[in-house]
DNA sequence: ATCCCGAGGG
DNA sequence: CCCTCTGGAT
């Protein structure tokens, strides 16, 4: 697919997700840190019924590091995967504590050396809160990138590298959001709803319902 | 029954 | 490349 194909497509999804740049759930650093890395597996709704709740009982680094991991365990345990999530989460706030000083860092290198913190989340965080613009591949962006023709690859790094080479720097975060929003609701695995799709037009499979 | 806005490990 | 971890939604 050609990069002005592709730029039209993405302006007419962007039309359909207005709402994918307005203002954050989470302004800050760490709540959007342990927000992601609740969300993994879980809706959108659980993880901002937990959040709260966990920022409430943990108001910051300092106290997150020093959890007791059974306890939060239980506050996190509607979200799934809870064990790793809790263990994770303690183990980041203890790495915040004594190599950022209570902060979350700013750079890419120092986020993925984060335990239970991939390339995924630390792009949600960079973006979404330092403007540091990166594409955040999670599996709504990789299927509807190898649909839409804009990769070939399979790797998560790889598909990262061809869509940030395809689309404008300074629409990656929003892009990313509108991907996934595109993908949660109409383009979904294993079977897109090609009858209801409103950008059919511009996209390469033409309503062939068939998964990737 | 089956799938999911990940990451780590074999 | 494969597998595991988990509850909840559908």
């Amino acid at each position: 697919m050609s990069r002005r194909r592709a730029l039209l497509l993405l302006e007419r999804l962007e039309a359909l997700y207005p709402d994918a740049h307005c203002a954050l759930f989470y302004r800050n650093p760490l709540e959007l840190l342990i927000a992601t890395i609740l969300s993994a597996q879980c809706t959108d709704v659980r993880v901002n019924q937990v959040t709260p709740a966990l920022f409430a009982r943990y108001p910051d680094a300092q106290a997150l590091a020093a959890a007791d991991p059974a306890e939060l365990e239980d506050l996190i345990r509607s979200t799934g995967f809870f064990r790793n999530k809790a263990k994770n989460i303690i183990g980041c706030a203890q790495a915040l504590v004594t190599d950022h000083g209570g902060e979350v860092p700013r750079r890419m290198e120092d986020l993925v050396a984060l335990p239970g913190v991939g390339r995924k989340t630390a792009n949600v965080v960079l973006g979404n809160i330092f403007a540091i613009p990166g594409m955040v591949v999670d599996t709504h962006v990789k299927r509807l990138a190898g649909r839409f023709g804009w990769t070939r690859e399979s790797d998560p790094v790889r598909i990262e590298k061809d869509l940030c080479q395809l689309l404008p720097e300074e629409r990656w975060t929003q892009t990313s959001h509108v991907l996934i929003l595109h993908g949660r609701a109409l383009c979904k695995a294993p079977i897109p709803h090609c009858s209801l799709c409103p950008v059919l037009d511009l996209c390469p499979r033409q309503g062939i319902t068939r998964s990737h």
